[in-house]
DNA sequence: CTGAAAGCGCTTACAG
DNA sequence: CTGAAAGCGCTTACAG
């Protein structure tokens, strides 16, 4: 039972409470002599701060909030290996709230959750950073808060993300410099802010090298797999065929897979198949699957560095901090370049 | 800024902050007139207790503890929602706290963790409810803890499981009755305890219907979704071959279902896979994939309302409580009965 | 059935 | 550079 208290090393030391105090929080105006002596005196007692103490008297909480809504498991996981490891390095920790934003209650269970918790800043993943009544009661608490990937509204609070566009660029480029000339695409959710920047990117490299998109090669998904099955189904069951498909996310990159199956025509000999967000799934699928990995971890901890450096909680010149982190293309068994008509 | 206290509520109220104290904590001896008074008062301010000045004056912080080191992303989420929902409807809020069960400070870190956040419980998944070091430091603090699903020293503390072995005997069962009688299994990986309770299921129904197990279509996999593709090899090579292959996990079995493809054996019409845990892949993949579904969520939240009850905390007649919950056998696409020899 | 006092372990002003 | 006092918002004994 440690029961090891400020006071403890304070006697221990020979000095007053508020000098550890002084010391465990960094601030200046030490001796260093002092400051060893508290150090090696809590080192001695292992002591241990109490996070209860330590909120009530002071103004920060040291408790960061992920609020989530189900996306897929391994995203916010990932959020959470990245949020948590930025926080244990400065004594910070990570309470998760899965909310509902079909949920009628929302507000006030959000509204609840800050004030008990006296939250110091809160993460906010899709699509809960694009629900209003989240952000609402956040800033009517004034509760600083991060958004990953938001879709809406990009100028109204701190965010981090990454270059869609710029990353089904590099995807397409990649294809293209494999030889292939007839690419299909697989939209994403109508709803969602990504889709339209990830077909942006297929554009403009297409175009870059002088290649037209063919519309009969384009098709309209849901980001599910059950979709992407269907818009492969529809394109490859054309008199002309493309060589390649690009699917604007993995799941539906996996119904392409199946329907090329179903046709049997082999991947990636007479069909490369790509892409997007790097899913469990993709390196567990045969071939194993051509894909663009998000930084997730990255976003996750640099939401939580601009929460605990209170970044995140100031305007500069009007506008939030927003931070844009690299991508990674992930060239993997599912592509390869075309075969020569023979 | 919300900034409610108890002391307000009091005021409005017309009584005392114990009396207020003593409704919100449900406490006996309190007039229902006055209580009412108090409720009303309490809901007129939307006054929030403060989790910190509980947490700090009274002996529970309300904080439960959820420790996990990379199982698989959609087990622990399944896990966090149940537990979070179970913390949410008694006002407990839920910390996760990765760890690292290959580093050397590990027993320091969950010192470090338990005694600032002083956690009214903790929540352990395999693997690190298996960590002697991780139980060492709850127990030395006085934390009570659940373990999910342990594999060793069962009786050391209170666990909630499944159970494995009839799980894998029902499963075995479905393939019996659908006609199959040469059944392949892939074995886990021999350092897993569920690894001998699977097969150990798997024997009883095949011994239970007279059936006799064929060593040669039984091999040694570990769990990966490459030794399953091995095994399964293996397994097809030889003159005579099994009509069902089970394999005592998802990612094994879609590896069976890879090697499969690669021998031209369509599935399920030749050769009949299941697995076991139901991974968002064993629905993904083409066709769905027919397996044993944990019931992780239940197992979660009744493991918080051990701590939340503080069930956990005591024994009963020399043994920790134990839970077992009800596990579900999905039969999907991957299976069906053997096609008649020609 | 209700309340006044003390105290949980820290940090915040304020002195010196 | 260091410290004594007050107080954060609750709950714990203890009275009545």
């Amino acid at each position: 039972m440690s029961a090891v208290t400020i006071t403890d090393v304070a006697a221990r030391a020979g000095l007053s409470i508020k000098t550890v105090s002084r010391v465990l929080n960094n601030e200046p105006n030490v001796r260093e002599k002092t400051r060893d002596r508290v150090l090696e005196a809590a080192r001695a007692l292992d002591y241990q701060p109490n996070l209860s103490a330590r909120s009530l008297a002071g103004a920060r909480s040291f408790l960061i909030g992920l609020f989530f809504d189900n996306p897929s498991p391994a995203y916010v996981y990932d959020v959470q290996l990245g949020a948590a490891s930025r926080c244990r390095a400065s004594g910070y920790h990570l309470t998760i709230e899965p909310v509902d934003t079909q949920a009628d209650d929302l507000e006030r269970v959000v509204r609840g959750i800050i004030s008990t918790l006296r939250l110091d800043g809160v993460v906010l993943t899709p699509p809960v950073c694009d629900d209003d009544r989240v952000l609402r009661a956040l800033e009517a608490s004034g509760t600083p808060y991060v958004r990953m990937s938001p879709d809406r509204d990009l100028g109204r609070a701190p965010r981090v993300g990454m270059d869609d566009t710029r990353a089904a660029y590099e995807m397409t480029l990649n294809l293209i410099d494999m030889g292939h000339v007839a690419i299909g695409f697989i939209l994403g959710h109508p709803d969602h802010g990504a889709t339209n920047l990830r077909y942006k990117g297929f554009v403009e490299a297409m175009t870059s090298r002088g290649l037209v998109v063919n519309p009969a090669f384009v098709k309209q998904g849901l980001f599910s797999s059950q979709s992407g099955f269907d818009c492969a189904e529809a394109i490859l069951n054309q008199p002309q065929r493309p060589t390649a498909i690009f699917a604007s996310n993995d799941d539906m990159a996996l119904g392409v897979m199946a329907a090329a199956n179903r046709l049997k025509l082999s991947v990636p000999d007479q069909l490369s198949v790509a892409g997007f967000d790097n899913t469990p799934a993709a390196s567990t699928v045969w071939p194993h699957l051509s894909t663009v990995a998000q930084p997730i971890f990255n976003m996750a901890s640099a939401a939580c560095e601009l929460l605990i450096s209170r970044e995140a909680a100031v305007m500069v010149e009007g506008t939030w901090v927003s931070q844009l982190m690299d991508f990674e293309i992930i060239m993997r068994d599912s592509t390869c370049p075309p075969t020569p008509a023979l």
